[in-house]
DNA sequence: CCTGCACGTCGAAGCGCTTCGATTACTTCC
DNA sequence: GGAAGTAATCGAAGCGCTTCGACGTGCAGG
C-alpha cells in the first residue's frame, strides 16, 4: 500500500507539500506539482479513505436512505437512486445506500459515526420519524418528499398539486365534464407520504371551478383490482368519460381493460397519467402526462446537499412545476356524453 | 463529538478497556463491561468511523456496482441493490452504491482507497473490463452473472441454460411442436452479458432433444416493437402455439396482442415467461413462469463475501437452480395444430 | 512454596492523512 | 537599502481508534 508518505519521498517533497498538492489549499510550484503528480501516477498512489475522513472530518459520503418496499414507483426510485449517484460524484461524494430497514436508527449511526457527511431521504412521509434525529444532528439534509413541517431541511418534490390540477384542467379543456382518478394503492395513502393526497386535493380544487364531477377510487396496480374498481367506477357514474391515473402499474391494465370493454381511447375514453416520461411513452397508447422528473429532482437535492455541505447554504423547498404533455391518450369529450 | 477517551474516562478505564468491549477481541469482566456499556449509552457515544477505518484498515463497507442503464430488468436489480444492502447490514456492513457511469475506474479508486473492502458486480459482462483490476486489487469480490473467466472470483447467478432448458421441456411436454422465444431487447445481446445467450442456448439444446422448432426474437419492450416481431413471427411460422419470453417488458404487450388477435391464453397460445415473480403474478394473466429469484442471489453474494472478508472463503460459482411454476399462461397445445 | 498460567486491564505506538504555524527566499516599495 | 510583504515549502501535532506487549492478580499443580 502506497501512502501520502511514499510520495512525498519519491517526489523529494514534504508530505503536507503532496497534501498540498492534492487538495489545491495553498500554493505550490508548477515544478513541484508536476514533479508530484508524476510520483503519484508512478507510485500508483491512492489517498487512503479513513485516514482522509479521520483528519478532515469529511467522509466524502452522502447517505441516501431509500424506502424498503417495492411495492410503488420503483423505477422511479432506481432513477433517483441512480441519478443521486452519478450527480454526487461529480462532485467528488460517494453514496452509501441505506434500506428502510433500520429505520431512524440508520439515521443516527451513519450521521453519529460520521461515516456520512449529509443525508439524502426519500419516501418521506407527512410526521416521519427519521426528521427530528436529522434535525438534532444538525447534518446537511435533502427530503426528497415534503413533510408536515419542513423546517431545517430543504425538500425537493414535483408540485403534486399542481400537477393534479393539470390533469383537471385538461380534461376540462376537452370537454369532459365527469371524470374519474385511478390512485395508488390504499396502503400508499395509510402510508401518509403526502405526495398522493396532494394530487388529488389539487385537481379536486381545480375541477370544482371547472365545474368537473370527480370521482377518486385508489387502487392497487393488478388487473384484478383495476377490473373490480372500473366496474364500480362505470357502474356508479357512467358519464364518465375521462380517467387521471396516478399509479404507474395501474395504467395497463387500464388500457387493456377499456379496450376489452370496447371503449376507445382516445375517443370514448381520454385517460392522462402522473407518471414516469418512460411508462407514458412505452406502453400500447402514447399516454397524455404529467411527467415525475426523477432526475432533475436527484439532481436539485444533490446540487443543494452539496451547497450546504460546502458553504452552509439556506434551507428551501423546491417544488418543481409539473408539465402536461399531450399524447395520444385524450381527445375531446364524445359528444352526447 | 464524544470519543472513546471521553467513553473511558466518564467509565473509569482505559481506552483499550472500552475498545475491547466494544469489540470483544479480549475477555473484559462483566462488572467492567457493564459500566463501559452505561457510559456509552448515557453519553451517547457512536464510535469515528474514519478512525475506525484507518486504525483497523477495514470500513466495513461493500461496494456495489449497478448497472447505469435502466432499460432492463430494473426491478430485478433494485431488488437485488435492496437485498444486499439489508443483508449486508446484518453483517455489520453498509453498501457504497456505484453506478456504470465511472466505469473500471470506480472500482480502483474504492478499493485503492480503502473505501470499500469487498465489491459486489452486477450486470457482468462476459470480458468485463472491471474484472483485470478487481483481479489485480486482491479485494475479496462476487460478481452477479457469469464472466468468460471466472477464476479469482466467485460468481452467483440463476442457471439460465436450465432455465432455458425447463422452458422448452415444459411446452413439449404439453404437446407443443413449434415454438418462439422473444428474448431481451437486441442492445441486451449486443452488450455480451451472457444470460440471454445461455438461455437460449439451453432451451435449443434442450428442444432439439425433444424435436421442438424453435425460432429466436429478441425484442425491444414496446407495444410497437412486440407488434412487428409478432406479426413477423406468425407469418414465417403459422404452425407456432408456444411462446417464451425472457423480456419483462415485453410480456404485457405480447399478451395484449395475442387477444387483440382473438388466439387465447393458454387455449390457442401457451406463454412461458423468464421473469420475476411479481410480473408473472401480477399481469393480465397468471403466468407459467421460471422466476429471477433476486432476493436470494443478493443473499449468497452477500454471505459468501462477508465470510471471504473474514475467513478468506474459497472461490466459487453459484448456480441456483431454476425452477418452472405452472400457472394460467401455458396448457395443453391445441388439436390439430 | 514457588512456578506457570489464565484473566483482566493498561499504556503506548501507530494507522495515513490534514492543517497550522514557522521558515526561507524573493520581490516590491518608499 | 531596509521594511514589508508574498510565494513556496517544511515540520509537527493531532484526528479517534485498534492492537500489541506488559503488568498485576489469583489460582492450580508439582
Amino acid at each position: 500500500m502506497v501512502t501520502l508518505a511514499d510520495v512525498a519521498q519519491h517526489a523529494g517533497v514534504s508530505a503536507s507539500t503532496v497534501s498540498y498538492v492534492l487538495s489545491g489549499k495553498r500554493t505550490i510550484s508548477a515544478v513541484t506539482k508536476q514533479r508530484v503528480e508524476r510520483s503519484i501516477k508512478e507510485l500508483g498512489y491512492h489517498p487512503n479513505a479513513g485516514a482522509r475522513a479521520l483528519a478532515s472530518s469529511r467522509s466524502n459520503i452522502i447517505a441516501l436512505m431509500m424506502p424498503l418496499r417495492t411495492d410503488m414507483y420503483v423505477p422511479v426510485m432506481m432513477e433517483i437512486a441512480i441519478a443521486v449517484a452519478t450527480n454526487a460524484r461529480e462532485h467528488g461524494f460517494d453514496v452509501l445506500m441505506l434500506t428502510g430497514e433500520e429505520g431512524p436508527a440508520a439515521v443516527r449511526r451513519v450521521v453519529g459515526s460520521g461515516l456520512a457527511d449529509a443525508v439524502i431521504l426519500m419516501d418521506v412521509e407527512l410526521n416521519d420519524a427519521r426528521l427530528p434525529l436529522l434535525r438534532e444532528s444538525g447534518r446537511p439534509a435533502v427530503l426528497i418528499g415534503l413533510p408536515a413541517q419542513t423546517t431545517g431541511f430543504t425538500c425537493v418534490d414535483l408540485d403534486f398539486s399542481e400537477a393534479g390540477s393539470l390533469c383537471a384542467e385538461h380534461l376540462a379543456e376537452l370537454g369532459h365534464r365527469e371524470i374519474a382518478v385511478i390512485g395508488e394503492a390504499p396502503a400508499v395513502y395509510e402510508r401518509k407520504t403526502g405526495f398522493a393526497e396532494r394530487t388529488i386535493q389539487g385537481l379536486r380544487t381545480r375541477a370544482r371551478q371547472l365545474g368537473l364531477r370527480v370521482l377518486h377510487r385508489p387502487c392497487e396496480g393488478t388487473y384484478a383490482a383495476m377490473a373490480g374498481a372500473l366496474g364500480q367506477i362505470f357502474t356508479e357514474r357512467p358519464g364518465i368519460t375521462g380517467f387521471v391515473v396516478q399509479n404507474e402499474q395501474a395504467v395497463e391494465p387500464l388500457l387493456s381493460l377499456l379496450r376489452q370493454d370496447r371503449r376507445a381511447v382516445p375517443e370514448d375514453i381520454s385517460v392522462v397519467a402522473v407518471c414516469p416520461e418512460q411508462v407514458a411513452l412505452q406502453g400500447s397508447v402514447r399516454l397524455t402526462s404529467v411527467a415525475i422528473p426523477a432526475r432533475e429532482m436527484a439532481r436539485h437535492a444533490v446540487d443543494h446537499l452539496i451547497a450546504k455541505i460546502e458553504r452552509d447554504a439556506d434551507d428551501e423547498v423546491f417544488l418543481l412545476r409539473p408539465e402536461l404533455v399531450v399524447r395520444a391518450s385524450s381527445g375531446p369529450a364524445p359528444v352526447g356524453g
